[in-house]
DNA sequence: AAAATTAATGCAAACGATTGCACAGGAGGG
DNA sequence: CCCTCCTGTGCAATCGTTTGCATTAATTTT
């Protein structure tokens, strides 16, 4: 029962057309109409119904927003640059989440390709990207955050990962630390295939020979973090320096070092990415790359509005951040 | 371009009415052209329009969730819940955030019902519930979920509170500790108010006297945590227990207390709310009420779903759910 | 004053799906 | 052999908007 442009037409005895005209700010509709319509629209309570609009139009106004996990502070925070600039060109955001698994991911996308959605970012949560092209190929505007498919080439936003990988390891490397151990996310994502061949080239540079057993790959979440710290510290002659792919990992490396290794607080370094609202309460972290969360997200958005406005300039755009720099002290 | 219900009708031969039917598992057709229908429909890669499907059966499967703030792990994991249960009933949730202001959480409110959502979950940013009552009424079911607000009675998914800030309280007052200051949320949230009753309560039973100065609201958010507990450790008779009203305000006061106190960790001890991933980096905090806060989302979608359906029973229905205990060592 | 232009509005189709009703043809009952 | 009853399918209306085109009345031009 909500009100409808026929009720409002009824109630002022003009046409549906008129009514429509003046709503969506036709100036070739007399004063007089204008103001009369208006005021009913106004008085009745009129909401217009942008389901059928969108049938009409074909364009629904929403974009879809698909992440590997909603409580990732992280992803969030992309997630937020997104609504806030989306936002202000009348777009709403539809998030999903893939919980890390291209099934529920590919879901997630066929859903939103069913709500007509009119782009989709997406946080892709492997490198298959197969299902992303079949699903929206050029029908419908992607552009990947963070990471980055094999399949399917299109727009993208990232960090310049390996640079800032690079940069730590070598900062660490130059104060004279030889034996850094390389914490990793997974391996099929791109941010951490990325940081790992920074870890590699800053090595290299220095001419340091790479030793297997001081690199791990976990998943970018804090068991991991946790489980290959501990590994570490069990060897029999433990690293000193870490690496640590994000902060998630982080936060558990430091929940086992606050554990088990409380003393060595000024023998332990850790370097990495991210910095997050608890990371100034971490006891071995030393120096991070920061990654611009809510940027990213931005950018990805004014991206694919362009898109969506039919500019195909330069297309697949790959856009790369600069990081910041936290130091911990 | 993409297929509709159309274009496999011209493709097969038959009508539309008998391609909607068969798509939708009408068994009143026969079998042969079953078939047909659905291997074009396969085979060109039909996906139903949701958009016009909505239009006519007056039913979005979307459901609108506001909060204060999208980066906030808190509200996240409520949000977890929400998606996770509506999912499985084919619903998809569109999340906007109020930014903790009113007039963006009546703007979120407003875009939702413009996209005719079947139901709403909100997490309200302050007492007020005009906006709510008058965009929703009585059209589309709306459950509140950690707060309520004034003005507007509906269903509401909450946790007992004032019955665990209480135990947090008499607790730390068994202990023999008398002088123990509150930093509260925001004085106009349901939870904060309520936390601050089990606080008074759990002084008046034990017969101690509440002293103004001890009590300080901040606003849930890190840096009123940061900011209050500087405050309380620079009074000239500083107090050394704390109850902390969540846990964004705990990394605060943790953070302050690590730069500032950190040779004090014996001495000085907090209880507060809620448990993170990174809480057990804290270092001061001994004891907790952790909400569980998935299943407030699950609780709420599923209340949210039966209303939706029209099930009308006990309205407006209060749900509570009681906290579990964390210690940390 | 007739013709041409402009201004204000209405008609009706369209977007893509769903669904009540009608209808054709065949089966079964009397 | 006619009447009734299924079975399978199609017709057409409908959901609420938008919009090209037609229409009418008023105004301007010549």
């Amino acid at each position: 029962m909500p009100v409808t442009l026929k009720d409002i037409a009824k109630k002022t005895g003009v046409s549906v057309s008129t009514v429509s005209r003046v709503l969506s700010g036709d100036k070739a509709i007399s004063v007089q109409t204008q103001q009369t319509v208006r005021k009913a629209a106004k008085k009745m309570g009129y909401r217009v119904n942008t389901v059928a609009r969108s049938l009409k139009m074909n364009r629904t106004y929403t974009v879809g927003f698909v992440c590997p996990e909603i409580t990732n502070e992280f992803f969030m925070k992309i997630a937020k640059g997104v609504e806030q600039e989306l936002k202000q060109s009348g777009y709403s955001v539809i998030i999903c989440t893939s919980n890390e698994n291209v099934e529920d991911e590919a879901r997630s996308l066929r859903i939103l390709r069913e709500k007509c959605v009119d782009g989709m970012i997406i946080i892709p949560c492997s490198n298959e990207g197969m299902h992303i092209k079949e699903l929206f190929g050029d029908s419908c505007p992607v552009v990947l955050a963070d990471r980055l498919v094999d399949d399917f080439k299109t727009d993208a936003v990232l960090v310049n990962n390996e640079a800032a990988s690079f940069d730590l390891v070598d900062g660490l490397i130059k104060k004279g630390k030889k034996r850094i151990a390389f914490l990793g996310g997974n391996e099929l994502i791109t941010s951490a295939k990325e940081r790992f061949s920074g870890y590699l080239k800053a090595l290299k540079e220095n001419n340091i020979a790479v030793e297997p057993e001081l690199i791990r790959f976990g998943d970018f979440y804090l068991q991991s973090g946790y489980d290959i710290m501990k590994d570490f510290c069990e060897m029999k002659n433990p690293p000193k320096e870490f690496f640590i792919s994000n902060y998630f990992m982080q936060v558990g490396a430091e929940r086992y070092l606050q554990e088990y290794q409380k003393n060595k607080e000024d023998e332990l370094t850790i370097v990495g990415f991210d910095n997050m609202d608890a990371s100034p309460l971490f006891r071995f972290t030393e120096r991070t790359a920061v990654q611009p969360m809510v940027a990213i997200g931005t950018e990805a958005a004014r991206l694919l509005h362009r898109r969506i406005e039919g500019d195909k300039e330069a297309f697949p755009l790959i856009s790369r951040f600069d990081v910041d720099w936290n130091v911990n002290d």
